[in-house]
DNA sequence: GCTTATTTCATACTTTAGTATGAGTTCTTT
DNA sequence: AAAGAACTCATACTAAAGTATGAAATAAGC
């Protein structure tokens, strides 16, 4: 606050005196203020929002999914049950049950509940 | 931008001619300058975030869940088990299927997966 | 104080989830 | 073309999850 006081003073006299073209100080003062708008911006947003975590396609590689099990981890994720995933994918329900398996193994998971957790801790999903 | 420059050259005119005073001709930059600056700021982040979804307590009563429901329902949404979350609570796992069973008549779901996406939805839990 | 809602628990049951194993098929990569 | 990975499916389990019902104890509101 004290150094914005000073910049305007310094400003003031600067033109007072002719020292520097008009321009150049305005120039100045416009861009000190427009970073001040930003940064206080930035601090005032940051309370409210959160960034978005994109899906991190390389750990899902890293820890071994198939193409296969990761779309039924997403299917697992928005509620649907092994029997709904089956007839969505156009599969048997053992199918699935394998491929439930296998995502819970992978993502040393106990239950399909926490396997949503953990995937969403990898990044692996959207929270 | 055109009527940025128009500001800039009004701003030096009016320095010149000796209309108004340096402080106001300053202040105005200045004001203008932090407007642009949250405004640019804001566009920008608003593409990288997301609003912070609160719990809606209204919903909750709403909805009729009572107190220990809701604490049940949160700690499915963790991904524990019945049994865990009987543990957690310190009351038997029974208790606990009776508030489960209770979770998804009031929410309207089949699974507790879907438990999960649905009080996400209705903004009950934290997404 | 009385009523009502909440919390607790049990028993008995049905349904869904998850494991283990084996095996045939398709797709890919060398 | 052969090898390996991925996808499919079945059978036979075990383990959880979820339903239905009834009931007792406690807490809260009138």
């Amino acid at each position: 606050m004290l150094a914005l006081l000073a910049l305007f003073q310094i400003s003031k006299y600067t033109i007072a005196t002719g020292n520097s073209s008009v321009e150049t100080v305005i120039a100045i003062i416009a861009l000190v203020f427009f970073g001040i708008g930003i940064m206080i911006n930035k601090r005032i947003l940051h309370k409210d929002q959160k960034p978005i975590q994109e899906i991190d396609y390389n750990k899902i590689k890293e820890i071994g999914l198939s193409k296969r099990e990761y779309e039924v981890l997403c299917e697992i994720a928005i509620g649907l049950s092994n029997k709904e995933i089956a007839e969505k994918l156009f599969v048997s329900e053992n199918t699935i049950k394998t491929h439930v398996s296998n995502v819970l193994l992978k993502l040393d998971a106990k239950r399909r509940t926490q396997a949503i957790q953990i995937a969403k801790k990898l990044q692996i999903l959207e929270q």
